[in-house]
DNA sequence: GTCTATGCAAAACGTTTGCAGATAT
DNA sequence: ATATCTGCAAACGTTTTGCATAGAC
């Protein structure tokens, strides 16, 4: 699971269970406050610490989310993002575009393409609902 | 330029000139350090403000960053970008499968999308090259 | 027993903010 | 004249780090 010479840590083992059987992707804090809850005197360093060593060997994967903080994901496969800009949540997406849009990329620029990453900026569902309830109640007050 | 009620101060001026003549992406602590040679008085707090408002105001593009600071650009357009992993110079690109990646990312999770960006990690040609001479080297020096 | 991992606390980093005084309009 | 903007400094949230001790192997 993790190299030899590394050793397996009640601590390690209960923050790598957090990330997989988290619901969403969560951040450090999150992970922090959910790991505190077994082990009350974990320190923000230990949890830091791990998640960077589970992510460099590819037991999690680590993604730097601009505005905040950076949130941990147990799919360790290559994937896109959807993040809703009204109550922040992100969620997994698939899109096949990939190897045209990397070739399209190496070929403009002269850069070897290792990697890439999309985040689709959106209204999620229930935001839509919530927002379409408003302005139908706005419509309905205006009368 | 600047909404009524919005005042053209020469803090603001200089500003936006580093945005838009700068050769590349600059972090707020670049453009500070490059308006402070003419306003060496001037404050982190008039950066930020300023760089917000303008973005706000469409009149450059802020790009929150993964792992380190936000990068602003002259460019409002949309565009991508693609990052070097070694050197870290960040280039625009812009590639064309923009309206199918975002229809399917919009089917596939019910999100009404937005906006979206992509950003491809890779080795750009001048990394590159370093890289191959030191191949090229180790090689030579192990005959 | 050895060497790595933990907890603690301090600090680093990018960024934001409250406030009194300065300034564009 | 007046409302906005500036500079300063303090505070913020996230992340990293040095160090002595604890604990996995």
């Amino acid at each position: 699971m993790i190299p030899a010479g590394f050793r397996m840590t009640p601590q390690r083992m209960a923050i790598l269970a957090e990330v997989q059987n988290a619901e969403r992707h969560l951040t450090a804090a999150e992970i922090y406050e959910r790991v505190r809850r077994k082990y009350p005197t974990i320190a923000y360093g230990t949890v830091y610490r791990t998640l960077h060593l589970l992510a460099k060997h590819g037991l999690i994967q680590e993604f730097p989310f601009g505005d905040n903080a950076s949130r941990f994901d147990r799919r360790t496969d290559r994937h896109d993002h959807v993040h809703c800009v009204v109550c922040g949540e992100l969620v997994d997406v698939e899109v096949p575009t990939a190897l045209l849009a990397r070739q399209v990329a190496a070929e403009k620029t002269g850069f070897e393409i290792l990697d890439h990453q999309t985040v689709f900026a959106g209204i999620c569902p229930s935001c839509q609902e919530k927002r379409d309830r408003t302005v139908q109640e706005a419509r309905a007050g205006r009368r």
